[in-house]
RNA sequence: GCGGGCGUGGUGUAGCUGGUAUCACGUAGCCCUGCCACGGCUAAGACCCGGGUUCGAAUCCCGGCGCCCGCACCA
């Protein structure tokens, strides 16, 4: 196959952008390396995308570890989400997950059954290949997840991860109070993902290492709305709805239009859109797609993927957008019983008159010995009767201690409840980085009326953003130009000076890497010390100050709103 | 993981009816060059890995790895 995508990846190893990991012992599938302008560039993408998440929306960044113990993958539902059991035909050696099989051919919803179970189904159940009729043997585990160990010889299970999403979900407590209680809460987190694929095949698309920029923006459900909503809702995005209705139209009016099930998804899906626009990809090239109904997992109430067209591989999934509900902080709380819960003020304040048994322990001490821890707590959780001028205490399960009223002290205080507690709900976008600098790469791939290829990388995004170079390699035009270089190096600015071959061929060294402007000492600059500035897409020139030049370069290489 | 095809400098290729490798672009150095991959000279750089057959393997055979297509898997 002879496409852009070999015309961009040729490209990308020439000049040090991206390439096939291990290259010396034969390279692994699924793992790429970013080369010196790739990883600027991944980094200025990174940049960008922290100016939208952490600036303006000012989510909490953090960054956890990668290694992350089983009982937490286990409580988030990773261990069983990424262990399928494969099954083999004897005859045919084609590959099924038993899990599909049981419900085609038993009609059982494999969701409500265990492991164990499954494997006892198959071993009763005499099944057959579904495409030649074979038996099907060897049923066994397949785990997505990369596997590994803590510590030695009394080893805690663990997985590299494979969203870095459950490091912030554990993390809710100490990041809420950090927050100062306030919802909605947005964290962000960008690091590296791990996923065993069992063949990924597509490139820099599929990878088993990669990396990827998640927020969980947590809210609480009976306020679905973002402060900065009306900003947003004129943003026109183009759709594919879970019934494969191809439309275009605000986010504002598909949130209306009942298409987009909640104002934040609508929020942050127009925002994805800008972002991805802003960072170069190709608006028309661009759409969102909603996940069909069989589709969403479980806990999902409505989840948008932004995909992107790519020549190779079509329409290709880059961020997605879910609403997670409640799901990850029950799961986490319920197995770590601690509590993760955020509180909201009631509309209405609520009087309760709350009786409280304050125990006397002068008494009760040398009443209940060992027996007073039980009952101070069957007491404080109301666990109690009234009988008379005594009080039955319930203590376990059938035992009953009897106290005296007066061994109490019972007060009735009036109470105002102000706050009640909830489980906050999640609206998650998780942008993979891999698939949109390649993104990125493929829409900003430009040939020029010669044939030349080049990259019309956002001047923010470019990993170099200016080319200096002396018009010829003599003094004093060498000398001048280095001064130049230093300047802009001073000035923060990643600066490359080039004397070598013909200045045409520095251009095109320059304009390959999409670098957005080059300057250049020239005959002239030794008369009135200006120089001309290049322009990578229309290679117009324009002659300035130098002094002006550097602000020139300066100003439009750095990222600003709007 | 299964079936089919493929694997030659950084890139694209020729050679593949056994005798250490063609060409172009690119790269490095020098000369030339006062604005868009100019030209000249010079240099470096490859047979995916391992085993077998053979006096001799890029070439033939086997295995591995990788890439591509289909199935499966994944989202």
């Amino acid at each position: 196959m002879n496409d852009i995508y070999d015309e961009i990846m040729a490209i990308a190893k020439r000049r040090g952008i991206v390439y096939p990991s291990f290259d010396i012992y034969g390279g692994l599938s699924g793992f790429y390396s970013y080369g010196p302008i790739g990883t600027l560039l991944k980094d200025n993408i990174i940049e960008v995308w922290k100016k939208f998440y952490v600036v303006r929306e000012g989510c909490l960044l953090i960054d956890t570890p990668n290694v992350v113990p089983y009982r937490i993958l286990k409580a988030s539902g990773h261990v069983d989400r990424f262990t399928d059991i494969l099954v083999e035909c004897e005859r045919c050696k084609s590959k099924y997950r038993a899990d599909k099989i049981i419900e085609d051919e038993l009609k059982i919803d494999p969701s409500k059954i265990s492991r164990e179970e499954m494997f006892q189904i198959l071993k009763k159940n005499d099944l057959k290949c579904p495409s030649c009729g074979g038996k099907l043997v060897n049923p066994r585990e397949v785990n997505l997840m990369f596997r590994t160990e803590i510590g030695f010889g009394d080893v805690i299970k663990a997985f590299l991860r494979p969203e870095t999403a459950q490091g912030i979900f554990v993390e809710f407590n100490i990041l809420y109070n950090v927050a100062k209680k306030k919802l909605p809460m947005g964290v962000a987190q960008i690091g590296r993902g791990f996923r065993n694929e069992i063949s990924p095949r597509q490139g820099v698309i599929r990878l088993r290492e990669f990396n990827m920029a998640e927020v969980e923006v947590f809210f609480d459900p009976q306020k679905d709305d973002h402060p900065f909503f009306d900003e947003i809702k004129d943003e026109k995005v183009r759709v594919l709805t879970r019934d494969d209705v191809e439309l275009e139209d605000t986010v504002g009016s598909l949130y209306k239009r009942g298409i987009i099930k909640g104002k934040l998804l609508a929020y942050y899906i127009g925002l994805t859109k800008r972002l991805l626009v802003t960072l170069g990809i190709d608006e028309r090239k661009l759409r969102f797609r909603q996940h069909k109904v069989h589709e969403l997992a479980h806990y999902a109430k409505d989840c948008w993927d932004a995909e992107i067209y790519l020549e190779r591989f079509g329409w290709t999934e880059v961020v997605g957008i879910a609403n997670r509900s409640s799901y990850d902080l029950t799961a986490h709380s319920r197995e770590s019983g601690v509590e993760l819960v955020a509180y909201r003020n009631l509309e209405r304040p609520k009087k309760v008159i709350e009786k409280v048994i304050i125990p006397k322990y002068n008494i009760l001490g040398p009443m209940l010995k060992d027996k007073l821890k039980p009952v101070e707590k069957a007491l404080k959780e109301g666990n109690y009767e009234e009988v008379n001028d005594k009080i039955v205490v319930k203590i376990g399960e059938n035992e009953r201690v009897e106290i005296p009223k007066s061994a109490v002290e019972v007060k009735e205080e009036e109470k105002t409840i102000m706050v009640e507690k909830f489980v906050p709900w999640v609206v998650e976008p998780s942008y993979g980085i891999d698939r949109i600098l390649y993104g990125v790469l493929e829409h900003s791939f430009t040939k020029d009326d010669r044939g030349y290829a080049y990259f019309r990388f956002k001047p923010y995004i470019a990993p170099i953003k200016v080319g200096v170079f002396p018009i010829v390699s003599k003094e004093p035009f060498t000398s001048i130009a280095k001064d130049i270089y230093l300047r802009f190096i001073r000035e923060g600015i990643l600066a490359y000076y080039d004397a070598s071959d013909s200045i045409g061929r520095r251009y095109a060294r320059m304009d390959e890497i999409g670098t957005p402007y080059c300057i250049t000492v020239d005959g002239q600059t030794l008369e009135d010390s200006t120089v001309t500035v290049r322009d990578r897409d229309t290679r117009k020139q324009v002659r300035m100050k130098v002094d002006e030049a550097i602000k020139y370069v300066k100003e439009r290489t750095t990222f600003r709103f709007y």
